[in-house]
DNA sequence: TATGAATGAGCTTTCATTCAT
DNA sequence: AATGAATGAAAGCTCATTCAT
């Protein structure tokens, strides 16, 4: 079908994209490169989006639909409150350390390709703090937790996460980001007064 | 004198690069802009500097020494080592409370303005962090504080803290931001396992 | 096809590149004249052209390309050897004289379009010299004339001929440059000891 | 006195543009770069010439003027016509190969320093060749050589040394230029029928 | 659908020249 | 006389975007 063949298109200029930007940054990265790396042309890429920006977002919006199911399925999959919260953050750091190229995206590249990406980001950042934080809430519904401004809570968690995963990504040395959660992660129970780890899941 | 000129108008320009690099972020500011801003012409900018990027890294640089400075001094003040870890976070806070545009400087501007920055935010987030590390180190010699990651213990505090602050920028909303620490302190100090702040100076 | 249009357009922009360069000399000619002269914008120029260079050097290897072309067919149509050399610089000073551009071109914007183009221009001078050369090495070796340096006869012979062309063009009054040559040749073969000219298809 | 310090400047000021032409050729010679080497300002530099166009007129005019002066002593050290002209020649070629710095800014430099130095350069053609025609003039009228066309023979012996010493100097192997002469001066003086070398004062 | 030629606004940067000191 | 800060025009070049084919 017509249909599928312009999605796989699609689909490869995206890929292609992801690569370039990851390769130059936002503003480095340049349509005719897109299109080379995606073995196309200028005129193809421009069909199927309006204009670069447009192609950014779908990446972001992509990856962020992606993370945010996988994240929502940590969630569903654990019982207790506090393994819930704990369950989202291991889901994003996991995937951030599995594709630096997608932690590059959402917390380097996305900051510098201007104003118009802010509010987005704003947005996204505010989801996966959002999703933080319900369950918080439920902990403290639940009793499980002591009260706390679970916004603030959430926010600084998801930072804690960024920060240690970003300067990974930019000292390059991604390798064995996972090992460093079984440090992390006492600090955030900590943080929000849960002396001893609740065991959730962990291989 | 001339050479009085000179640095007043050196001045005058960072000033008003500062202002501009806000505005518009890096990109989107030309050179031009800063001139005008500077009340100054494109080449009265390129005597005092030799390119746009030598303007905000000198911009960056500044800042960072500042607050470095201050930082320092914060740390000094205090005796306990949490506290003094503490003190540094909070300086920091504030610093970045009472200047938006110091805040978007380097938590978001500067990962836009290319490659070449990357590095340097590195060596920054590493200053500050090696600062908050160095007094977490002191408290766990001091036996205040049990062992920890104190590296990763160091990101995520300034993590958590610039998470914060920058939602809080990018949101608009920066007004009370201090009041926010109230909240925050807390929970840093429970993530090294310090049950009850440690009181220190806090206004 | 559009493989003809941009041929042609290519073609069109070096015309127009020639006729700027003859009218302002390398520097004074800037990309946005010869974009005007084409009809085309810079942008144009510059997808047939990495850069003004790349045009300047493309004339110039055209022109010489032609020029060695056409030497080489009136050093073929001769049987003589000091016929063929004196072919040779009948042929170019022909084509000097019929093309007061060409001739602006190779002898004296070159020299002024920056040390880039000198190594080549050496070689270009070197080409033409060198086929001069191999005549009169032949000459001599075949007894036509008594041994000499050759190399150094075939760079008076050029200089000789560029002087008096180069005068009369700054000069301006290239008009009736064909009769110099009529006076012009028997000096040059004097120069190689040939005291009375060997006739060899001389309208 | 004040004047000789004011002429001393100046003085210091054309060797150094000297050496800064030479070194990066006309256009990409800055008058910074001059007044730095110079030992001087911008400012300097233009308290004593109105512009940059002027230094290189100067320079020409001043070296043109030094090799006139020697060239007709030259000419006046001789008795025959055709030695006076070979003195004429030799003095030039002496002059460029001693500086090639010199022989650059004649030959190359002057030619891409744009239109205005044109006219200049035609002049100071026309008054070398005008040196050496009078001499062939003379020569003819003594019944020394046969009748020719001296004008033309003036330019082919110029441009053939020019030539010659220009290949020389882009080449860079300018060292043992002198030698040269030994197997160009009898083609030179076959172009003009005289068979046997006039021998005048020759090391 | 796709191509790639064409556009043109806009950028950074350079530099001869001026002028207050 | 000299300095060096300042000017501003102009240049080369890039690239997102458009559009005829």
């Amino acid at each position: 079908m017509q249909q599928d063949r312009a999605r796989h298109r699609r689909v490869a200029i995206l890929d292609a994209a992801l690569r370039v930007f990851c390769r130059l940054g936002y503003h480095e990265a340049s349509v005719e490169e897109i299109a080379g790396e995606a073995r196309t042309s200028k005129g193809g890429v421009y069909f199927h989006f309006p204009n670069k920006q447009a192609i950014f977002l779908s990446l972001l919006d992509g990856a962020a639909g992606q993370l945010r199911v996988r994240t929502e399925a940590a969630i569903a999959a654990e019982r207790d409150p506090v393994a819930k919260a704990d369950a989202a953050l291991w889901t994003v750091l996991r995937a951030f350390a599995g594709h630096r190229e997608l932690a590059r995206l959402f917390l380097v590249e996305a900051l510098g390709a201007g104003r118009e990406f802010h509010a987005r980001l704003l947005t996204l950042h505010g989801e996966f703090t959002g999703m933080i934080r319900a369950q918080l809430d439920d902990a403290v519904a639940s009793g499980a937790i002591a009260p706390l401004d679970t916004e603030i809570a959430a926010h600084a968690w998801f930072g804690a996460l960024n920060e240690v995963v970003t300067y990974w990504v930019l000292a390059g040395r991604s390798n064995g980001l996972e090992e460093v959660y079984t440090s992390l992660r006492p600090m955030l129970l900590g943080a929000i007064g849960v002396a001893s780890p609740v065991e959730g899941g962990r291989r």
